[in-house]
RNA sequence: GGAGGGGUUCCCGAGUGGCCAAAGGGAUCAGACUGUAAAUCUGCCGGCUCUGCCUUCGAAGGUUCGAAUCCUUCCCCCUCCA
């Protein structure tokens, strides 16, 4: 069974930079945990590892979708154990490193063999909650779908719309998948965990100051290059990412400069609490993942992450 | 100095005699999470010895069975005239 150290943690808790620091030590190659990495163009918002670092260390998952496509959880899974198994035929180390918890929770804990859905079916469906709102669409699972119609919330419209997607595409309630289980990972993982706990606070400076640092880069000119393709929305997933979708709205005039960088920074803050509550959670109940938690910004972690990463290899 | 407008629970903001611990939004906190997940949604959100009680709507008095809401004085802020 290929063997994987996965590096995990909130948004701007110092991931990247030791895992740049471990590929120091050892031959790893780096996968990226990141939904929005995902995306050419989206480079100054993303805290995408530069050309430099990338020409250091192999990195990958990054710019591989255009921003107007579309990349899911089931994508990532696939590519990573692909990547996986290839990198340690190499005879390297699979560092799979990132925040993107859904990602990661799709690779540990399997997804059930639901189809993905056409975007003539989403549309069809957001025309759907047009009409008749999103209790609408609620009650069109009542009879058809009534496990995901108890389950769901009337308001929870991105869940809604993909459990009626389901319905409609292929005739049958997403339990029917359900029912048929998950894939088991084909990878044997091991966990190290950035948590910043015991002082948010102080996530929540590195998080301002670095959104700075990425206004001063010029986050603002590149997503008016993004917006000046005249093909991309506020409605795809590239362009929602914390900052874009922001910096978007700014230029759309809904709010000023100085509110966009506040939402900006309270926005990156919720995602890292969230990641948060991933990482606390449930996360390696899955399997017999070992973890190996980090504070923030210890002296020590780089050492403790290499000690890891050698058992890793054996 | 004069004429108006305003001070509401962490923030914005509604509320003009009882149904108000006070709409709504934001933040915070906690949580969910099966192919959009940096998404989407949920709960809590003054305090307590918690089916009730206490404190809160700039401050202090007053009217009233009863006030965030009415009256008086004071403090502060904004706009305009001077």
């Amino acid at each position: 069974m290929v063997k994987a150290l996965a590096l995990l943690g909130p948004t701007a808790s110092g991931k990247s930079a030791l895992a740049l620091q471990l590929a120091g030590l050892l031959r790893v190659e780096i996968i990226s945990l990141d939904s929005a990495q995902v995306y050419r163009g989206l480079d100054k918002g993303t805290a995408k590892p530069t050309a430099e670092e990338r020409a250091q260390v192999p990195h990958h998952l990054i710019d591989i979708r255009d921003p107007a496509q579309l990349y899911s959880a089931a994508d990532f899974a696939r590519d990573c154990v692909r990547l996986a198994e290839e990198i340690s035929d190499r005879g390297a180390l699979p560092l799979i490193c990132g925040g993107t918890m859904m990602y990661y929770k799709a690779l540990t804990g399997g997804l059930s063999p639901l189809p993905s859905t056409s975007p003539k079916t989403r549309q069809a469906v957001a025309e759907l909650a047009q009409r008749e709102g999103w209790e609408g669409v609620h009650e069109r699972l009542k009879d058809a779908d009534p496990d995901s119609y108890t389950r769901l919330s009337p308001h929870d419209k991105q869940r809604l719309s993909r459990a009626l997607e389901v319905l409609w595409d292929t005739g049958r309630p997403m339990g029917y998948y359900f029912a048929a289980g998950r894939e088991t990972c084909p990878l044997e993982l091991c966990e190290c965990v950035i948590m910043p706990e015991a002082d948010r606070r102080e996530l929540r400076e590195i998080i301002a100051a670095r959104f700075v640092r990425m206004l001063r880069d010029g986050l603002v000119a590149e997503v008016e290059g993004l917006r000046a393709r005249g093909d991309l929305n506020l409605q795809l997933p590239s362009m929602r990412c914390v900052g874009y979708r922001q910096v978007w709205e700014y230029l759309d005039g809904a709010y000023d400069y100085e509110e966009m960088v506040q939402r900006v920074i309270i926005a990156t803050a919720q995602l890292a609490k969230h990641q948060m509550t991933w990482l606390r959670g449930s996360l390696s109940r899955e399997a017999a993942i070992e973890r190996l938690t980090l504070p923030m910004g210890a002296a020590d972690n780089l050492e403790r992450l290499h000690e890891r990463a050698k058992l890793c290899l054996n």
